[in-house]
DNA sequence: ATCATAAAGTATCGATTCAATACTTAAAAA
DNA sequence: TTTTTAAGTATTGAATCGATACTTTATGAT
């Protein structure tokens, strides 16, 4: 009995998608290596320098660059000892949590990853499509983000605010319900683990 | 106690298409690794056998394999000898030129590929996405992949017949003007090496 | 309060990938 | 023919990565 694996690659299906989504990070992964090979760096030890260069202070941990990698503490735990080694980056104890580990770059790191730029093949390689091709992409990749996320029983990592906890109290103050914290006006642009998406803000489209 | 973890968000910049990517990337290499598990194959292992599943016959050897990777041809081979020691591919020798080898799926390789369905994450996330924004979303990919793989002068591998060598001669019968050989219809929807995009199928849009 | 359980992180070990190098064979070019 | 280039393999060594066990700290139950 011949069973249906695969669509054909028709333009349309999402598998062609994926291929295109792998295929491409492959080949940033060899960028990456290409980059860091200087510097006697690897693929993950790379995208754990922009993970940390992006990342603000209530997400810098080992665990949350693991589930962002989708690797195991462990792992990441040696990736990081090796950066450390090197001085890219720097290591401190949570104030509140006594267990969690936060992570930040160091000058040299950010030195280090503002002459490497391992971004720059991918700037120029996108540099001739439109803002708005770029962001209807984004949403459609989020969407199935969130989704994989969904099944995977992983955080959901929405949008903060297109969040259901998330009520605007003045001009410039927001308010997380959920975790009873205010919120700046650029937090809120960022991903959250905990976000429940209000109706409306989900796969359907922009 | 509870986290919160925020992730950057930058809707507009082609760095956060990146982001989702590679993030996308790799979760579904983690998959990769989970669905292969059982069967004592790696990640790579299953990008391979899904490679071969997808590729037509002018692009079915280790070297193409290769390139579509970014991997050495060296590594690839290690990954290919395992693959056939489990029977799960087989290897032939090119009747034309006899330094190459080609590759295909063994009947085991297929069967275990029916079964294991590697992408069925992919597809149950993507299942609310309508097939235009997939469309549309491959078209804007496959247009930054055009440009990565010219920069660093790979070969483009896209699909047969969006390319300017696949001409129609009637209902059913295509021809491909570089290799100077008769295709069928479903053979001019497999993935090809040598593929040059016609103008309309990039970066400009649909 | 006390004990049990869970979570964050580290250390260690083994398996495997992956790059680098050298080598073989065959094709192409001189 | 001779030389050079290309496809592929074999070997070796470094380093990722997962699995497991362990430490420390936080949380929950009794």
């Amino acid at each position: 009995m011949v069973s249906i694996r695969y669509y054909p690659l028709m333009l349309k299906s999402p598998v062609a998608l994926l291929d295109l989504v792998d295929r491409l990070a492959s080949l940033m992964r060899a960028e990456f290596r290409r980059v860091g090979a200087e510097a006697g760096l690897m693929p993950v030890h790379m995208q754990a320098l922009m993970f940390l260069d992006q990342v603000n202070r209530f997400s810098n941990t080992p665990q949350a660059l693991a589930e962002y990698l989708g690797l195991t503490k462990g792992t990441i735990s040696q990736s990081l000892l090796l950066l450390d080694r090197r001085g890219l980056i720097e290591r401190y104890q949570d104030e509140v949590d006594k267990r969690v580990v936060r992570l930040r770059l160091s000058s040299l790191g950010e030195a280090f990853l503002g002459q490497a730029n391992p971004t720059e093949l991918w700037q120029v390689a996108s540099r001739d499509v439109s803002a708005n091709r770029v962001r209807y992409s984004v949403s459609v990749l989020r969407a199935i983000l969130y989704e994989v996320q969904a099944q995977r029983e992983g955080p959901p990592f929405g949008v903060c605010h297109t969040c259901v906890y998330c009520q605007r109290k003045s001009q410039r103050i927001y308010h997380c319900i959920l975790f009873g914290e205010r919120l700046s006006g650029p937090e809120t642009r960022k991903i959250c683990r905990e976000q429940t998406p209000k109706s409306g803000h989900l796969s359907a489209g922009e």
